[in-house]
RNA sequence: GAGCCAUUAGCUCAGUGGUAGAGCAUCGGACUUUUAAUCCGAGUGUCGCAGGUUCGAAUCCUGCAUGGCUCGCCA
């Protein structure tokens, strides 16, 4: 008997609690293994031979020998003086079969002792059972960890939302589905990273998520307090103003793939905090980041999904190129029967709004009104994937105005699914046009914290060469690509209320 | 921030005013190739929280909390 610690003592009960005390009986079944020496928390590793998932695919070359695996167990189908265990690690599922015969009495008791939920290490024979399971028959068990909380049922499985989001390492250990999905976040950004930095020559920089001033986009940020300093920071509600003074600096294929922040409310498309890819490619105008937006998707349904068709919220989607193109305007005669020339104020969009049943707050700007318009009437149609081109000025304040329709900018969007995925402009350079538009906006803003970011504006006065950039949000492209309706099933953590 | 909906056993869910239920999981027993193992037996509980109505409330009402959906802000 191994005396234990006092915590120990207060916190594992010596006497069997009552069965439906399903974490307490697992806390008296660890007393009793760290009182017998067999303390699971010991053990610091263990050595496989394989994965399962290796195991599995060498199944037929392995059978016969022994294996060494690990794995938590998944489900215990005890049958007198045999037993069989479903042990599960990262990317595979196998049986374990263990009888009294190849065990012994005190082995195969301990093993009986087993909960599921806890982590197990089995070295063993690889064969088939007589109903043709591929398996493990165990000749040496070693507890890894004793787990002190239930699992959720084995059939259903964690569906409440608000557990699964709350404890989502529960959702990962019991949902394939969520492992996958996960797995497939982590495969896309990888791969979005190696086609930009291998195929495309594009390096990567952090920049700095703490900021003076906040620009680049139009939300609320979130306030911090820089103690030291004695003064207020904002969080990052976006990348684009720093990235672009790399390339006054002199890079010309730069990217950033970084968290931002936004301080507005959460719905089924929309994170506090999100994760978005920036890039900035100098001597290069918008058709060309165009272009590379279609072949960055391409290669990531290519290399991530080997499909490039799939089975969106709202319907089949086929991102098989060319995506299609066309023009703002276009889309604006065709659903809502006006051109942006004849909407030039407010009182018109107004006028338009109306004849429209689009609704809006009657605060709402000039931009407002017609973003109101836009996503009421003709985002909704744009459920392939389809690039929307050269955007009214008046709403694309870092874009640079195409000179001989001056009403708009070089602009443009990419939609899928009805959702908006990238944004991405020729970006404006001229350091008198770019003060006068930020100062527009800044008079036009009804948040708070607007204020001109003149440090970004001093850069653009030493010279920003001709720059096509590009802004994607990472989750929006997942959703599209694995079909999700929420934000809240592509990020592993989404944020909650205290609790 | 507003509206609607949900909250019952560890998990998944029934239960519309009259003794709180099922399956899985758990506990006891049988079973040496099962696989949502099977068979026999047992116990699940602050019915989200706080008030109110009623002889009596999981059930009706009010407030609060958390979550979901829709809307507003936003990508």
């Amino acid at each position: 008997m191994t005396k234990l610690t006092p915590f120990e003592e207060d916190n594992l009960p010596a006497e069997q609690p009552s069965p439906d005390d399903q974490s307490g009986m697992r806390r008296w079944k660890l007393r009793q293994l760290k009182e017998a020496e067999r303390d699971p928390y010991r053990e610091v590793r263990y050595d496989r031979t394989h994965t399962i998932a290796e195991l599995l695919s060498k199944f037929d070359d392995l059978a016969g020998k022994k294996a060494r695996i690990a794995g938590r167990i998944m489900a215990k189908r005890g049958h007198g003086k045999a037993i069989f265990l479903d042990l599960a690690d990262q990317d595979g599922r196998i049986q374990v079969y263990a009888n009294v015969d190849t065990l012994g009495d005190e082995r195969f008791e301990q093993l009986k002792a087993v909960d599921i939920g806890d982590i197990l290490g089995v070295e063993g024979e690889v064969f088939k059972t007589r109903t043709g399971q591929q398996s493990v028959k165990a000749t040496e068990c070693t507890m890894l960890v004793k787990s002190l909380e239930p699992l959720p049922e084995k059939w259903h499985g964690l569906t409440d939302i608000e557990l699964r989001y709350r404890r989502r390492y529960v959702d990962l250990i019991v949902s394939p589905e969520t492992r996958e999905r996960f797995r497939l976040r982590s495969k896309i950004v990888a791969q979005m990273r190696r086609f930009l930095e291998d195929e495309r020559g594009f390096m990567e920089f952090e920049t700095p998520v703490l900021e003076p001033v906040c620009g680049g986009a139009t939300a609320e940020p979130f306030v911090t307090r820089w103690e030291a300093l004695d003064d207020d920071f904002y969080l990052r509600i976006a990348i684009e103003l720093r990235l672009k003074r790399l390339i006054v600096g002199g890079f010309e294929k730069v990217y950033e793939i970084g968290r931002i922040f936004r301080n507005e409310g959460v719905d089924t498309q929309h994170n506090p905090e999100f994760t978005m890819l920036e890039l900035y490619w100098a001597y290069v105008d918008y058709n060309d980041i165009m272009q590379l937006t279609e072949d960055l998707v391409v290669h990531i349904c290519d290399s991530c999904l080997a499909t490039r068709k799939m089975e969106g919220g709202k319907g089949p989607l086929s991102f098989e190129p060319p995506f299609a193109r066309v023009q703002f305007d276009d889309l604006m005669q065709e659903h809502a029967g006006v051109s942006v020339l004849d909407l030039p104020d407010r009182k018109a969009a107004v006028a338009r709004a109306k004849k429209l049943d689009v609704e809006f707050d009657k605060d709402a700007g000039y931009e407002k009104i017609l973003d109101r318009i836009w996503s009421e009437r003709i985002e909704p149609h744009l459920i392939q994937p389809t690039f929307v081109l050269d955007y009214p000025v008046a709403v694309s304040p870092l874009a640079k105005r195409i000179p001989d329709r001056p009403h708009l900018a070089y602009r443009f969007e990419l939609f899928a699914n009805a959702v908006e995925l990238a944004n991405a402009f020729s970006e404006l350079n001229d350091p008198v046009e770019q003060r006068v538009r930020m100062e527009e906006q800044i008079a036009r803003a009804t948040e708070g914290y607007r204020e001109l970011d003149e440090d970004f504006l001093r850069a653009l006065e030493y010279g920003m060469p001709p720059t096509g950039g590009l802004g994607m949000g990472i989750e929006r492209l997942l959703m599209a690509l694995l079909g999700e309706q929420s934000i809240r099933e592509v990020i592993l953590f989404p944020q909650l209320r205290k609790q």
